[in-house]
DNA sequence: TTGCAATTTAGACTCATTCTAATTCCTAGG
DNA sequence: CCTAGGAATTAGAATGAGTCTAAATTGCAA
């Protein structure tokens, strides 16, 4: 699925903001993150990207995510020592793993329970991010 | 330094419970653990571990810590991909990571917090384990 | 003692990620 | 339209934490 013409364009200046440019391997790359938003891996985002952009690599797939995470448009996801996941939600929001199927499901995370955990720290802790995970099992069979 | 004979007994305890037996090595390397609480890595826990258990392997090492890990004695910790470390706090508690230094404090969790937290999700999530670190920088030099 | 199962060990292996060096792509200036 | 130069892309090599394997050792129970 392509870009809109807002997607392209918050792109764009996301990436100029960091002094980085917008490509094609870019564009395409991100539009394989907003249109399935299951916190794939690189290797799944590689999957994904060669249907509809031939032959593009591994590692230009690693440098577009990289880009990504530096200009801050989307958030890496680290379980354990799994291999990392690509998350573009940016609103503030914890992860839930579910064991049985290893699925990562976004929980919305309220301003006020940040400042509860922010609230436990001594105050010569000063925290620049907050990174919650939840492990454990899902219900029922809705997606 | 040598655990103690109430600590000895734990170590016995928890291991049987997972049908494993007290080792030397194992008592030795959970000793080491145990006298410096800075959420070692692996590499460090052998480092501190051959002085005191003269050609421990490396191999030893890994094995003890997850047999420590399986029976519930020890916790991993993980930030981003780096390398894993270890941590005795059997305390609910949070890990807040200086972004300078590159160590690691625990940070207590309250009870009420931790209900808090669950209380976000939708009744389907069942947690298990709840996972909270902290980036940032911590002023002052205090231990 | 002996036998046996668990543990330890060295070293090979895996695999996600990073690095390197060569090529390709844009684009601004002529 | 050309061309030069910096950025981006690329294939493949390198890295490094962690896991696996198979052989040696240990500790214990019969």
């Amino acid at each position: 699925m392509a870009l809109s013409a807002h997607q392209r364009e918050h792109l764009k200046e996301s990436l100029h903001r960091v002094g980085l440019k917008p490509t094609r391997q870019r564009e395409h790359v991100f539009s394989v993150l907003l249109t399935k938003r299951d916190h794939p891996t690189v290797e799944e985002v590689w999957q994904r990207s060669r249907t509809g952009f031939d032959g593009i690599s591994l590692a230009t797939v690693y440098n577009c995510l990289e880009s990504f995470v530096r200009c801050g448009i989307v958030r890496q996801v680290n379980y354990e020592r799994e291999p990392t996941r690509y998350c573009p939600n940016l609103a503030p929001h914890a992860h839930f793993k579910d064991a049985a199927t290893g699925r990562v499901y976004d929980i919305d995370l309220p301003e006020p329970v940040l400042e509860t955990l922010r609230r436990l720290l001594p105050r010569e802790f000063e925290p620049e991010a907050i990174e919650i995970s939840f492990h454990g099992k899902k219900a029922r069979a809705s997606r």
